[in-house]
RNA sequence: GGGGGAAUUCCCGAGCGGCCAAAGGGGGCAGACUGUAAAUCUGUUGUCACUGACUUCGGUGGUCCGAAUCCACCUUCCCCCA
């Protein structure tokens, strides 16, 4: 099974231009592909890896990945699959979330096999009027008016600076295509008008046909995207989303969704893929497991891996003690009288946002110390237990906290 | 440029002088049931010193004993005409 085939078995791929072709190319010559990313934000998020990974997957291959920061097109904003116009950002924000890019891809992929670039290196100090000449003349607003994107957006509103979105992500294409003979562009399926308007342009302007791939979006099997948490999206840096959070969030994974995460995320064989797909009912769960530390360990390592399984396994089925478990360490300033509030402990930790939120969730009794639950709001902790290794507060059934004193 | 409409708590959306911390839905959180699942049912969802007080209804000023609700100006958005 070549590459391909193995993108095609595990459902990955959505579209593409000329699916006998690329499949023709992906098993012949080593060839170069892009793949864009916008910096909206200081880290990468779940959304990303996919696409992360399917340059691991060429890159085994022998194909040469070129990732491109949008620094230029960052600055005017992506309405594809959004229903409102992005924040502006500023030039600095941007010149900085692409360095965080950077350094999280570096640690999945190997940095020397990898070719940046930037698309504000030709955007930014770009004329207009030389832009428009060379570019408009092959665009026709009504073609750019039946792409989904922009369609969905009409009633809503969307705005000039938008619009030119497109023909400016296709005119990277065209860039790279000159310039390092890059003959194919991958992205998520929300890019797919961007994608042929490139292909197009391609054609257009220079008479040779080059070729557009979107794989898959993350999606529930609801159809809502997927990897979205309380805090905002499933991100990849560790500050953000600790490996103990990543994890949970795949063990806590709807059932209907885990094979095809395995499908997607994992570098997990099919076969061995197939095994658990005949799982049923509460059996699910050993998949859920599998899938959480395949992924935590791809992107967090094993050992970080090994730490959030341990953690988890130990909270739950022993209700026992770990290290590795989320922790708070207090200092003797927090306590009055060698005690504390657990209304307190709940609002220090950010367990619960106000101490109106915390002294509900103790009056529905939701909170619980040591596995005994709450039973008055003004209950208290002793420094004495909070020495050695302290002790454990769970708020609900699936967040739990280890304080200690320091 | 002309005319019309709108801005409400996380989101959608009611309210149109006191009974409004503001209906309803969504989402979130918790409880029950479970498999750390889904579905369902229940409670809850501005802040705090929590049977009370304080801050919120685009912004600023005003009318009034009293304003999310009325007036003026400003800002932003949408629709129709040009």
């Amino acid at each position: 099974m070549n590459l391909f085939e193995e993108f095609k078995a595990r459902g990955m791929i959505a579209q593409c231009t000329n699916e006998e072709e690329v499949a023709k190319r992906f098993a012949g010559e080593p060839m170069t592909f892009y793949i864009g990313f916008d910096p909206t934000a200081d880290s990468l998020h779940i959304g990303h890896f996919i696409q992360l990974k399917i340059m691991a997957h060429m890159l085994r291959a022998g194909h040469h990945p070129i990732a491109l920061f949008g620094g230029g097109t960052g600055m005017i904003g992506d309405p594809s699959g959004k229903s409102d116009m992005r924040k502006m950002l500023t030039e600095e924000t941007i010149a900085h979330n692409i360095e965080c890019f950077k350094k999280q891809m570096s640690k999945l992929l190997d940095p020397d096999k990898v070719t940046f670039v930037n698309n504000a290196d030709w955007l930014m100090n770009k004329n207009y009027i030389e832009y428009l000449r060379e570019v408009g003349p092959y665009f026709t607003i009504s073609r750019m008016l039946a792409a989904e994107c922009y369609k969905s957006r009409l009633d809503t509103g969307l705005t000039f600076l938008e619009f030119n979105y497109m023909t400016m992500q296709s005119y990277d294409f065209y860039r790279l295509y000159q310039d390092y003979g890059c003959s194919l562009e991958f992205g998520g399926d929300d890019q797919w008008s961007n994608i042929i308007g490139g292909v197009e342009l391609i054609r257009r302007k220079t008479g040779k046909e080059v070729y557009g791939l979107t794989f898959k979006l993350l999606l529930t099997s609801e159809g809502k995207k997927m990897g979205k948490t309380e805090k905002g999206a499933l991100w990849l840096d560790p500050e953000k989303t600790s490996p103990y959070d990543f994890y949970q969030y795949w063990r806590n994974i709807a059932d209907a969704d885990v094979i095809n995460c395995m499908k997607l995320l994992t570098f997990m064989p099919l076969e061995e893929i197939a095994e658990y797909e005949k799982l049923e009912g509460s059996e699910l769960n050993r998949a859920k497991e599998k899938l959480a530390y395949e992924v935590t360990a791809l992107i967090h390592g094993t050992e970080e891996a090994d730490k959030a399984q341990d953690a988890a396994h130990k909270i739950f089925a022993a209700g026992g003690m770990s290290a590795d478990m989320p922790t708070t360490e207090l200092s003797e300033s927090d306590l009055t009288d060698g005690k504390i509030a657990v209304l307190d402990l709940l609002v220090i930790s950010k367990m619960a946002p106000s101490k109106g939120e915390a002294r509900r969730l103790i009056q529905q009794g939701g909170v619980l110390v040591n596995d005994a639950k709450v039973e008055a709001i003004d209950e208290t902790v002793d420094a004495a237990a909070l020495t050695g290794d302290g002790i454990i507060v769970r708020k609900g059934k699936k967040t739990y906290r280890r304080f200690c004193i320091r």
